[in-house]
DNA sequence: AAGTTTTACTAAATCGCTTTTCCAGAGATT
DNA sequence: AATCTCTGGAAAAGCGATTTAGTAAAACTT
């Protein structure tokens, strides 16, 4: 392009509006190094010679100029980003939103941003992402309800993981309590005959909460009927899977007077599938749901059920994930436990006294 | 740190894990040039002139070592950083969350990855956060469900903007068809005296919105009864806001046969509102929500509603946005209309004929 | 008056890649 | 034999910072 009038550089009025101002400009302009500017607007001790005068002159044209430094340049040089990666399962599941509101909480506050990358389960993916942000220079990590057996070369921390790699913290829920809680609350209203929902069996909370509601069950005295236990299948973040697990429930015939779900989705499927065989809830069957995800309160009847502080639980994931990188040095614990809470609301009561409880009855 | 027998660098045989090998070392060992190989890594026309036999050792040689162009390094020469900037309201909220699915979706499988930001309405955030992500080098940026009045140095979308600068492409719904699918569908049902609950005040949608119901309503020979309209107050993404603006409504003591609610959200706050005051829906009072939020579809009874296609309204700005990025001449229009669905479920029917209607019976 | 410190900076080497320009030799053309 | 055109690649100039190692001049000691 011959400059022709040039068009992209007419209206000589807004200044600086072209080109960003670079430092070595700005040194220009101050007549001064690019080094000393560099020294003085990164506060560096070794600027500690630099007379204030000069120094406000510095700070006082970097405003005047709008000098912001390029972040390429100096990431390339620091070999930092100030930028992390998050691997969810899906973004707009309300799980791991929530998780990465309080992420982006901290992270923002620090100065960080951060990318988001959803693996919908695909193993693939889940392989696939973390290597990516690692080619994107990230400097750290933190992988939402996602199985983690990683090792690599920048701090991972992960949100309901139940991962087994060394140096992962790993932020979780206190398991023992949160059966605990739900188990115990239906048991003092009379229940005596639960059934369950499980999770998928590619969540990583699975497990571990069978384990824990196995073991709360037979400290109650109670056994677990098998036909009453079904189990999530399918990946979509929608009711209709507990819907369906419900509707197994229903079809053995068994009787139950409450259903504990894997989580709030779940359980609102449940209650529908209850309503649809003519069950009510609470009057006929009690249900608990996991999560307290914004629209349990708001469901009719208002949902009971554990509550997990996902905020906070991302807000520390985040903390954590900065602490290591900032401070390599310091002792790390791989597990970072937060307590749940059971929200009592309008889907559990008093376990029916006659006969008059659940199992299908069809013909 | 003297080398002691070095913690960081033992075990040589994981060779390469230290240092990402780069391009000069790699043209080091393939005993050419970085020039070279980098031609021939970015497929450049340049490298037409090169023997295959020649490039095959270099991709050879690439995938042996793992090579990966650093990113920054890359960035600061092209200055691309194939990163785009997305800004939202808040991302645990179900609306910017889907939204953002959409916008993953296209964004990463073109290579892309993307930075998220909620300004939660602030004012101070909603400036900050563009010039954050500029600051960043962001590609472009998308903005949603956002007040949007700055002129960038980089291509903007907005998902229901409704902005006025130039330039910008808004992806907004129909809201003419919303207003009529939804209104005439209770008009059929025979509805007449009907209740609405308009936005926030800062969110986007509010004021078209009603101007299109303002618009059906007289269209259909009706008249908005001024009493029977309320707004949402406050910030959070909860039901409450719904169950207040309709208790007003109820308080107000005028008659009303249908509601239509701003969303999906503050329509159940609504129902319950209602059920509290002795109404059944809908039997009573029909209720219409808007947006289609994955629980809507469980409620009990199930919301009716109108439904915005969010995931595809993000992918659509995504795919406008790479467009405008990579090709910054073609002609580009500045809105994006996308088409309601009015989904029907339980908790509309006809209005009831008798004189038992909404209005809050104490005393 | 000579030596030592301090003060106030600067030079220059990177960081790792892209891309335009250039160039030597081989083969083809006139 | 001289010129031209390909081939196959290399040199080098950035991109815009950070940071270590200096260094001249001024100030202070003795």
């Amino acid at each position: 392009m011959t400059s022709k009038k040039s068009g992209p550089s007419s209206e000589g009025a807004k200044q600086a509006a072209r080109k960003p101002m670079s430092l070595k400009k700005l040194a220009q302009h101050l007549d001064l190094s690019p080094a000393t500017v560099s020294l003085v607007i990164n506060r560096s001790t070794v600027a500690d010679s630099i007379p204030q005068a000069t120094k406000d002159r510095i700070f006082a044209a970097a405003r005047k100029f709008k000098y912001h430094p390029n972040f390429f340049a100096r990431s390339l040089r620091t070999q930092r980003s100030f930028t992390i990666g998050v691997i969810v399962p899906e973004v707009s599941d309300g799980y791991s939103a929530s998780v990465m509101s309080g992420v982006e909480d901290y992270l923002l506050q620090e100065g960080y941003f951060y990318f988001v990358a959803s693996h919908r389960h695909r193993a693939d993916l889940i392989d696939e992402y973390p290597r990516m942000f690692l080619e994107r220079s990230v400097d750290g990590l933190i992988a939402v309800d996602t199985p983690w057996n990683l090792n690599l070369s920048v701090p991972v921390v992960t949100v309901s993981g139940h991962n087994g790699v060394k140096g992962v913290t790993n932020i979780a829920l206190n398991h023992e309590r949160a059966a605990e809680v739900a188990l115990k609350h239906l048991f003092h209203l009379g229940h005596r005959h639960i059934a369950f929902i499980k999770g998928q069996a590619f969540s990583s909370d699975t497990e571990v909460r069978w384990a824990n509601i196995e073991r709360v069950v037979s400290q109650l005295g109670l056994t677990i009927n098998p036909d009453l236990v079904t189990q999530l299948e399918g990946d979509l973040p929608s009711p209709q899977l507990g819907y369906m697990a419900t509707k197994m429930l229903l079809a053995s015939g068994e009787t139950f007077t409450a259903l504990f779900a894997f989580n709030d989705i779940s359980a609102m499927g449940a209650i529908r599938a209850l309503r649809e065989s003519g069950l009510n809830v609470p009057e006929d069957v009690s249900v608990v749901g996991f999560d307290d995800i914004q629209s349990a309160a708001f469901q009719n009847p208002a949902l009971t059920t554990v509550r997990q502080p996902l905020r906070e639980m991302g807000r520390a994931a985040a903390e954590i994930l900065l602490k290591r990188i900032n401070r390599p040095g310091s002792i790390l614990h791989d597990k970072h436990t937060v307590e749940p809470e059971l929200v009592i609301r309008e889907t559990t009561g008093p376990a029916p006294n006659g006969r008059r409880v659940a199992s299908k009855q069809r013909h």
